[in-house]
DNA sequence: TTAGTAAGTGAGAACCATTCCAATGTAACT
DNA sequence: AGTTACATTGGAATGGTTCTCACTTACTAA
């Protein structure tokens, strides 16, 4: 459950986004910012059941959409069938795994100049009008690597 | 259709790779090759409809996935609902249009650099062994720039 | 405070890209 | 040529996501 500061928190957020408070969008959002699991629909609704047992797959669909639509939310595929969701407050990429689908966080100081400036030269070389990017890492989590008898289990 | 050195070259990669080199897979490489439009597999078998009139579908599917298994293909998503694939002999990323899914390749000098120092970073920080990395950058192509207003069209 | 209204919700149906299946065909090795 | 493991095919199945529509609700302007 989200804590009171996260409530308010993200009450603020939808009113700035000029987004609908409703007690879904409110509670899947809270969710979202207290949770950094990267989770699925599925998880998401799990997640929620005791204060939206009822919720439709369908609201929780368009919910996360419309977060997509104003930037607060993106979505990442690790290639599992299923979308993940990441409330996107603070810049970070992902490292994930491709033996098992495992997400983590990843940034480094100098990573958000990294990030300007590949916006910047791909904006010169493709003449595109630049208002994102996504980076992402495949290897072995570390949990993989000792499962597959690459690294030892020191 | 695919010129007799593509065909050659891929019939190189085909076996380099321990692949058994059917008729199927020999030409949706060589389209592959030839092609840098990031097709879908509906795209695909328009493509290869001369060479191959009854290529069914899991077959082209099986055929991508094969080839993404070997790192010889990648595939991406721009949200339009289907999947599309790219030979990737040289190393580029992606510029995405966020109206109309275009996606055009991107590279500079440096690019190399940029990427091994992010591989390089990404293990230190999360202990993934990294087997390889995507980079997308999204925005407005210059054409619905115009479409929508917001360039004028000199 | 109270309509009025545009927008959001929910259950289930529909959609459709992708995978699965079982039968048939074939590339590669001897 | 014979063997065999692997690839191809078309059709059925799958399953994540979107659609539909009747109902409800959050905002707004008197
Ligand atoms: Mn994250
Ligand atoms: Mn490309
Ligand atoms: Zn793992
Ligand atoms: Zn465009």
């Amino acid at each position: 459950m989200a804590s009171n500061a996260v409530m308010e928190e993200t009450l603020q957020v939808l009113k700035d986004h000029k987004l609908r408070v409703t007690p879904q969008r409110h509670i899947i959002l809270a969710y979202l910012v207290s949770h950094h699991n990267h989770p699925t629909v599925e998880t998401i609704r799990d997640g929620v059941g005791k204060e939206l047992p009822n919720v439709g797959a369908s609201t929780v669909y368009n919910t996360l959409n419309t977060f997509v639509d104003h930037h607060l939310v993106v979505e990442l595929q690790n290639g599992d069938g299923s979308t993940h969701y990441d409330y996107f407050g603070t810049p970070h990429y992902h490292a994930i795994c491709t033996n098992c689908g495992r997400i983590v966080d990843v940034t480094y100081p100098g990573f958000s100049d990294t990030e300007k400036s590949l916006e910047k030269k791909t904006a010169e070389l493709s003449g595109y009008m630049i208002s994102g990017n996504h980076m992402e890492v495949y290897g072995l989590c570390p949990e993989c690597q000792i499962k597959l008898g690459i690294k030892n289990n020191e």
